[in-house]
DNA sequence: GTCTATAGGTGGATAGAC
DNA sequence: GTCTATCCACCTATAGAC
């Protein structure tokens, strides 16, 4: 973890909620300067292309979801309050309305570089190993964990479109009954 | 169903085309334009501002795939196989490296007008209504139907990361055997 | 209905002063 | 490091000739 400026964070932080509620074609470097009260031309100090931020918006993202798993796992709670757990960490983002970073890229491949689509990739990864762990502890097969986790990513866009939480909180406590009741 | 001209339901089935795979922000006018042979202003004849031609690209959308899940009820063929027949209407986007419309729309509610976002929301309702009615005729509860959808529409969106398909056919392969084997 | 031409705006990006 | 100034490409949209 290299050390950065505060305005370097803080321009992460802004792309990071600009790229989740608007995607990369829906932001640009002037609604960040804006928003931080600096130039544009300061933003492209430290991130001269575009690319150069989402590329480390991306990382940072990722290290902090993963870190995210590993303090779940790390408290050894029961498989219930695990996963309940990390639904919430997907709840998060809806609360604002946005989706996770990673879904939203998955949607724009087209305009992303491939090391940033192999990224996307690895997040998606790193969440199915990390449930697949999980749901073998707990005695089940991995394929209730690869469509736990599809189940999940749909939920969330679904419940983008209508705004309606309820429904996501509805459908996930369900489906954990469902597992656990067995 | 109001007739259309050549140009125009070409320029629909394009606008479909790029909308399911850039977005709404990530195509313009000018591609179009190139791809048909035509000038912009062609375009704007047809459809004056980007939100009308958004706005009659889901609404085609929209009845055809209605049309195609009415098709399949009328077939009265058995759960799996009408089962089977949903998950194709979704395939079939993922085989040109493309999600569902509807999908695509769900992550840009920003840039679309309410209408628009509605209509997204009815196509969500659409699918759910017709799963549950599928699902309850076998004797399963209304959950189940709605988990169904959230699956097929995350499974969408990992596939389309990746590219790898046959993720998608083992996932919904796998769920389908579970809810036929109970 | 399709065209040329153009307006008016915003995008990402860079050079160079301070 | 942050700024002003600017470039050029592209966007949506419109006016008006044919």
């Amino acid at each position: 973890m290299k050390k950065m400026s505060e305005t370097e964070e803080k321009i992460i932080q802004l792309g990071t909620a600009f790229i989740q509620s608007r995607g990369v074609n829906g932001f640009s470097y002037a609604e960040i300067s804006t928003a931080m009260g600096i130039r544009k031309a300061s933003i492209h100090y430290y991130f001269p292309k575009k690319q150069d931020l989402i590329a480390r918006v991306l990382e940072v993202y990722n290290q902090d979801f993963k870190a995210s798993l590993d303090a779940i796992r790390a408290r050894g709670e029961d498989f219930s309050q695990s996963l309940e757990a990390f639904i919430q960490l997907y709840r998060r983002n809806l609360e604002s309305g946005n989706i996770c970073l990673c879904s939203m890229l998955a949607t724009e491949q087209y305009a992303l570089t491939e090391a940033i689509n192999q990224s996307v990739q690895e997040f998606f990864q790193c969440n199915t190993d990390w449930l697949k762990s999980l749901f073998e502890d707990e005695g089940l097969v991995s394929q209730l964990a690869e469509d736990f986790f599809a189940t999940v990513q749909g939920a969330q866009l679904i419940t983008k479109a209508s705004g309606d939480l309820s429904y996501f909180d509805q459908l996930l406590t369900d489906k954990l009954a469902r597992l656990t009741k067995k």
